[in-house]
DNA sequence: TCACCGCCGGTCCCGGCGGCCGCGGCTTCG
DNA sequence: CGAAGCCGCGGCCGCCGGGACCGGCGGTGA
C-alpha cells in the first residue's frame, strides 16, 4: 500500500525537491503540492493524503496554524519543516499535534524514514531538537522530585492538609472539605509549618507546588 | 576522527552483532567490550571511548545505574539499548544523561546514525519513545501557559510584587528586598490581590506558579 | 501495661494581613 | 490644560492565622 503524500512550501524548488526524493520511493506518492497554509488545509482536506509535510514559514497561514486545523481532521499525519529548529516552533508544532519536526538540511533517507515513522504512528525529530526535548523532560518534569523525601516527614493527613493548604484553601474551608472541625484543621497546620520549617500557610503553597505534590497546569 | 565506542550487554551474540556493524565503518572502532554494568564503567574509564552502547538489562549493575555511574565522567556520551521499550527505563535514562534510548530491533544505519548524532553532542530516540516524550511533554509543560495573559493586568511594579509574593516573603521582607515602606507594599499586595481575583497571599503564591510566574524547581 | 503517636477538639492571645480612606508627586494621554 | 494611571506613603480597623498549652480517643509496640 502507497503513502500518499501532500507538500506545502513556498518556495517551489523545496516542494519539487522533497517531492522528488519521496516519489522516487516505491512505495509514496505524492499527491498534493500548496504553496501557502491555507491551500495546504485545503488540499489536505481534498486528497486526504496520509501524511503532510508543511513548512513553518508560509505566507496567508502559517505551517503551524495549518498543522492546528488539521489537527482533528482526518487520518492524516504531519511532519513539521523549518529551516531554524527555534524553540517556539517546536513546541507550538508538537501541541499542534505534528508527528515529526524536521529541519530542511535533514538527508534524504531521514526524510523517507521520517515519513515512514509518522506513517507508522510514531514520530521523528530533528537531533537537534530531540537534544533539547530531552533537556527540557530532564530539566523539568525530572520524575519524583529530590525534596520529594521531605513529604515522608508528614503524616497522611497532614499530607492531605499541605494539599489543601496549596489549593489556596482557608481554614474553615479546609475544615468543610475534611468534615472536621477548624480547630483542629488549625492544630494541623501547626504541626505542618514546623515540620517543613515553614512560617507561612503561603510558603506552604510553595512546599506544595516544590515537591510536587501540586502539578502546575494540572486541572483539579 | 575515527569515533571510539564501548558496548556493554550481557549477551554475547548482541555485543558481537553490533561490534560488527560498527566495525565496519571507516570512521568507528570498538574499543572496548563488556558483560555487565561494572565491567563496562571500568572499561570507560580505562579506554575512555566517545560514545558507549549500554544495554539496560545486565548483571551486577544494569545500564542505567552504569549510565550514572559516568554521568559527569570524561566525554563519553551514551547511548542506551534495549528490548523494552518501558517507560521508566526512558525517563530514568534520560536523566542519567544519556544521549540516546534505541530498540534493540534497530536498524543498522539507524544504530550507526544514532552513534554519529550523540558524537556530535546532539540526541537520538527510538520513534516510540520520541512519541512518548512528545505526549508527555504536550500533555504537562504545554508551553506559555495560558492564564499567563492575566499577567498583563498588573503594572511592571505590581508583577514584582507578585514574584515576591510567590517566594513566601512577608510584607515586611518584601519592603526591605524593594527598598520601600511596608506601607507601600501591603497597598500593592492590596492593588495585586483584586486584580486577580485572589483573597490571599497564599492565593496570589498559586497565581504566581500556575501563571508560569515561578517555575518549580527553577532554584531561585 | 504503659508509653508513644496520630488524629481530633478546645481556649487564649496577638501579630500580621488585608480592606478602606486619604495624601502627594510623577508621567502619559486626550 | 485637566484627567487618568502608577508609584510611594500614611492611618484605622477587623479578622484570620498561627503559637502556646490543654484535653480526649484510638492503634502500636516495647
Amino acid at each position: 500500500m502507497t503513502i500518499r503524500i501532500a507538500i506545502a512550501d513556498d518556495q517551489e524548488l523545496v516542494r519539487s525537491g522533497f517531492a522528488m526524493i519521496l516519489d522516487a520511493q516505491p512505495d509514496m506518492e505524492v499527491v498534493a503540492e500548496a504553496a501557502d497554509g491555507a491551500a495546504a488545509v485545503s488540499a489536505v482536506r481534498e486528497h486526504r493524503p496520509d501524511i503532510a509535510l508543511l513548512d513553518v514559514r508560509m505566507p496567508v497561514m502559517d505551517g503551524i496554524e495549518a498543522a492546528k486545523a488539521l489537527r482533528a481532521e482526518s487520518g492524516t499525519r504531519i511532519i513539521i519543516l523549518t529551516t531554524f529548529d527555534q524553540d517556539d516552533y517546536v513546541y507550538e508544532s508538537l501541541r499542534a499535534g505534528a508527528s515529526g519536526f524536521l529541519l530542511k538540511d535533514v538527508r534524504r533517507d531521514d526524510l523517507v524514514h521520517a515519513v515512514r515513522v509518522a506513517h507508522a504512528g510514531e514520530a521523528l525529530l530533528a537531533p537537534a531538537v530531540t537534544r533539547r526535548l530531552i533537556d527540557d523532560v530532564v530539566r523539568h518534569r525530572t520524575g519524583p522530585r529530590a525534596d520529594r523525601a521531605v513529604l515522608d516527614r508528614l503524616t497522611a493527613r497532614e499530607r492531605e492538609i499541605l494539599l489543601l493548604l496549596g489549593r489556596g484553601l482557608s481554614n474553615a474551608e479546609i475544615a468543610r472539605a475534611l468534615v472536621v472541625s477548624d480547630h483542629t484543621v488549625k492544630t494541623h497546620v501547626s504541626s505542618v509549618l514546623p515540620k517543613l520549617a515553614l512560617r507561612d500557610r503561603a510558603q506552604a503553597v510553595i512546599a506544595a507546588y516544590e515537591t510536587g505534590l501540586i502539578v502546575p497546569g494540572a486541572s483539579g
